[in-house]
DNA sequence: TCCAAAATGTGATCTACATCACGTAGCTAC
DNA sequence: GTAGCTACGTGATGTAGATCACATTTTGGA
């Protein structure tokens, strides 16, 4: 199902890429960045691969180096909801299940071929005791996750399809070419033939 | 603007309902608690007083003791939609505005006469360094908040508003007699007419 | 106690979007 | 190559909920 990346490059790709992302928020000496990154274990997924299936017990986060996955519902095994697409630097994994240690609801696959670091839930707790600054960063990160929730909840309310369309690709433009749009239209919360009209009526 | 909580009475019930309120999820001596309490200020409010107003520059978050508070966010001055109703032991705050620095554009008032406890993010995150299990539980309350937020954003694409109506009475019964209704329509994103209708049709 | 403002009920009409139905193009697998 | 699956386009029709308009009730101040 999973396997380790051994490649060495992508290895120092992924810690450089872990180190500026929380160097962003969190003032880390080295020696302290290389404990915290011990923790974590790089992964290689392919396209369609399952990472947190429904029932799943979940034990791990995992930050994105590329590729992209999806975190979705799926209600009465028919509709799919998209919570979010997993882009490089995004954390991601069913915190529910996670944090009160319940079985997975929520269902994170890769919609492309993807590289990640995985870290335990656990290791993480141990090492915000271990280093203060670590601690600040997850509290930084998931308040952003929040604040992102949030953004987008206003926007459900505020904003029809089309906004929420264009707001969509305005924060990805990647996302056009990269994912097909039943998928999209799974984000937005609409069916998929209303998107295909949305852009294919007014170009 | 705001008065200080004066009667001992009301500032001890605080501290424990405050005290409780953590115990659920982290487990600090009686010293470490005094001194987490001591960053707290407890404050009244009277019904319809506002607490963060747009543009107000944010530096504090507020524990809810007693009372009802609503965090909002108004469109082009005309739409006002509810992020959330803060009732007791919820927190609240633009944590927008409250982690990047930025001025307030989520605004947060009371529907009933309040008390609450206040804390500034600067004393918050002393104290997440100093009471390592203040941190975890901090961590795990902004995930609580987060997650609280997805799951309503999963109810807002997969219910209709009757189901969404009854989700949120099923939450919080009290709220049907102590919030007007338009201000519940403005939580579910509905216009008043829409939910009047609602439960005038089926009773 | 009474008045103005806020909250609520209800009809008529309009519209964005869901759903169903069907057709086509493009991948992938053997 | 071709069978089958997935993605995607598009018409017809139904419906939940927005919006406008106005009546009625409730409430909080002076």
């Amino acid at each position: 199902m999973v396997s380790s990346a051994n490649h060495t490059n992508g290895q120092m790709e992924a810690k450089e890429i872990l180190r500026q992302h929380i160097a962003k928020t969190a003032l880390l000496t080295d020696q302290e960045f290389d404990h915290l990154f011990s923790h974590f274990k790089p992964m290689s997924f392919k396209k369609g691969q399952v990472i947190i299936d429904e029932g799943d017990q979940v034990d791990h986060e995992y930050f994105v180096i590329s590729g992209c996955l999806k975190a979705f519902y799926i209600n009465d095994e028919i509709k799919m909801y998209i919570l979010q697409f997993a882009m490089p630097t995004w954390w991601t994994s069913d915190y529910g299940a996670l944090y009160n240690q319940t079985r997975a609801n929520i269902r994170v696959d890769c919609i492309t071929d993807a590289e990640v670091l995985s870290i335990s839930n656990a290791d993480r707790e141990k090492i915000c005791t271990e280093i203060h600054q670590a601690g600040h960063f997850f509290r930084w990160r998931t308040n952003r996750g929040y604040l992102a929730s949030q953004k987008r909840l206003l926007s459900f309310m505020n904003n029809d399809t089309k906004a929420r369309y264009e707001e969509l690709l305005n924060l990805y433009p990647q996302l056009y070419n990269l994912v097909p749009k039943h998928l999209i239209a799974a984000y937005l919360g609409v069916s998929r033939e209303t998107l295909s009209r949305l852009y294919n009526s007014h170009k």
